[in-house]
DNA sequence: TATATATGCATAAGAAAATTATGTATATAT
DNA sequence: ATATATACATAATTTTCTTATGCATATATA
């Protein structure tokens, strides 16, 4: 996670579910060119902060992992367990739910009912 | 800060700011409420958070504090320095930025340009 | 009258999630 | 030959929060 802002500290976990419930498997590098190339380069994800957090996903039951050799290279697939499904569902709630909680902080128009 | 939600990290100082800047002076006790009234109880700003990030602002220079006793009880006044209004644009600029990226990343309808 | 709740501040210990810096290794372009 | 891209990993440190605790006064309630 890189970028100018520090708003994005815990939405790691919910990019990341999120981009694995939209394609069935990534590995890690693939993860941070996706990101980069989704956000115009907006937003760099370290590999100092995916790594840790996709191992962590995988202890919780949420990912499952699969290795693989390409041209000679590691790659470590991860995929989405059933639990991992519904906590995508669960997280994406709760970003819909903090944005518009923001809204309501910062424009009045937003507010909440 | 306390929620069912993680992602609110890094978002508690653009609160103050952009709070500050529709108030011209607010004390630490009445943040906490006013952000659990606009926020229908969804957000409330835990002590532990709260206090230390007025002392940072206020030690970085953004925040000027003025103390004072109301009902023989002590308050302490918070209101933007000059910095601090500029530093409050900048914060909402910046979540304005986050909003539109995260909804780029979970929701393909609203790619950057 | 005792006691809980609200008002108002503060800090310390610990957890969570990043940043920054390293390290290893292969493939490809200059 | 050398830099850049691909691909993984971890350790030290920092930031920001939670949880717990402490002090003190005012007011509502049992």
């Amino acid at each position: 996670m890189m970028s100018n802002s520090k708003l994005y500290k815990g939405s790691l976990t919910t990019i990341i579910l999120k981009l694995l419930n939209e394609k069935d498997k990534m590995y890690g590098y693939e993860i941070t060119q996706k990101v980069k190339e989704l956000t115009k380069g907006e937003l760099q994800i370290t590999e100092g902060a995916l790594y840790p957090a996709l191992h962590k996903l995988e202890a919780e039951g949420l990912l499952d992992v699969e290795v693989a050799k390409v041209d000679n290279r590691l790659r470590k697939y991860y995929m989405l367990t059933e639990d991992g499904a519904k906590e995508t569902v669960s997280k994406l709630t709760e970003l819909e739910s903090y944005i518009k909680t923001m809204q309501a902080l910062v424009s009045p128009k937003f507010s909440l009912e």
